[in-house]
DNA sequence: AAGATAAATGAATGTTCATTCACTTATAAA
DNA sequence: TTTATAAGTGAATGAACATTCATTTATCTT
């Protein structure tokens, strides 16, 4: 019995991640990302039943990936500054290091393909709102909506993020974000939401 | 000669947003598009030179649009609680008036299409710097660079927007978006930038 | 070494796509 | 009315698409 290549069905999860960042779902044909990947067209359909399966899957393993990422060493009994810096600095880190995926996660979430099954997300976001809401009862936190607190607590972040990705600059110079400035902004966003 | 017939174009371009939004770029065809605003495939190449064009055209009006409803009022040389107040309420209102817009833009920008002439978005942007400016030059503001600025000030209205827009709850019941919240919120914002 | 099995393939299939073209229709100007 | 002109059309075109299939190939078991 021949034995599966297992790094055909990397070559392809790549080689469509790039394709697709590069070119938009829009632009990713199974006969050029064969092409890409090295591998005839029908090997596609050994790994992946057809197209969509294959969006849905490398959606569900980039999740996975940014869930495992994000939840590195952190535990929802943590202390709300403690808890929140850690999530700033993983996501950080993990946007840098895998710099195609949130560009992909934007534009599956973006486009209105989503189907996946929910059986991480579920645990990420269990993590997260309990996090929350020791931190509620602990009494370290202004009572607000959960909304308004992620809202304040993440949206900073991730719009810092996107400049540090983006190549284009607001003002005159290309901004790059430290630790500094990650820092910087975080005391903010923390003092105001502690009571 | 025969008369150019507006509704024609207007028909053509509003369907072709609603198509994107429920079907995604990819989802998008020509003779789809013609069918859905009664109308042959060929009268579309009147008004937009091919498919690209007619992309590029979309995301160009509905840019404008948005500019205009966020400047409505608005004067760079306002307090920065005023000015930063103002934008919260535009930009909601105007997110809640074209809902279509705003996954429309998120879809076009996350797309590697983006290959549009920056007249209005200058403009757009002119105004928005100068009034950092001047609230940093007046001494009311901390002093930042502009990303972190923007990103305190913008990114948390951004993420209760989506909140507000998504079928989704975030725990059990779904959020809405009222004045009050976003009073709420806005004022956090404001005392954690403010000197 | 032979046989069995599943991986891997290139070429083929039928479909849908963006775009064009020869033609018809409506209207402004004469 | 007639004529000129541009709007509007349905059918046609060739390219590109997702997917399948008859074969070939590699590797495990015996």
């Amino acid at each position: 019995m021949r034995v599966r290549d297992e790094l055909k069905e990397q070559a392809i999860r790549e080689k469509a991640i790039e394709m697709i960042v590069k070119v938009g779902f829009d632009g990713l044909s199974m006969q050029k990302l064969a092409k890409a990947a090295n591998v005839s067209p029908a090997t596609i359909y050994l790994y992946f039943k057809n197209r969509e399966d294959l969006l849905n899957q490398l959606y569900m393993t980039v999740d996975e990936v940014f869930t495992d990422n994000t939840l590195k060493g952190f535990d929802p009994e943590m202390s709300f500054e403690d808890g929140l810096w850690l999530q700033w600095k993983n996501r950080f880190n993990h946007h840098v290091k895998y710099p195609h995926h949130i560009l992909f996660m934007e534009q599956f979430r973006s486009s209105p393909l989503v189907n996946h099954k929910d059986i991480k997300i579920t645990k990420f976001k269990a993590a997260m709102e309990s996090f929350f809401c020791n931190a509620i009862e602990r009494g370290e936190l202004r009572e607000f909506p959960l909304e308004v607190f992620w809202a304040i607590a993440y949206g900073p972040l991730y719009t810092l993020i996107k400049f540090h990705m983006s190549k284009k600059s607001l003002a005159g110079r290309k901004f790059s974000l430290t630790e500094e400035r990650m820092r910087e902004a975080f005391e903010v966003v923390v003092r105001a939401l502690k009571k």
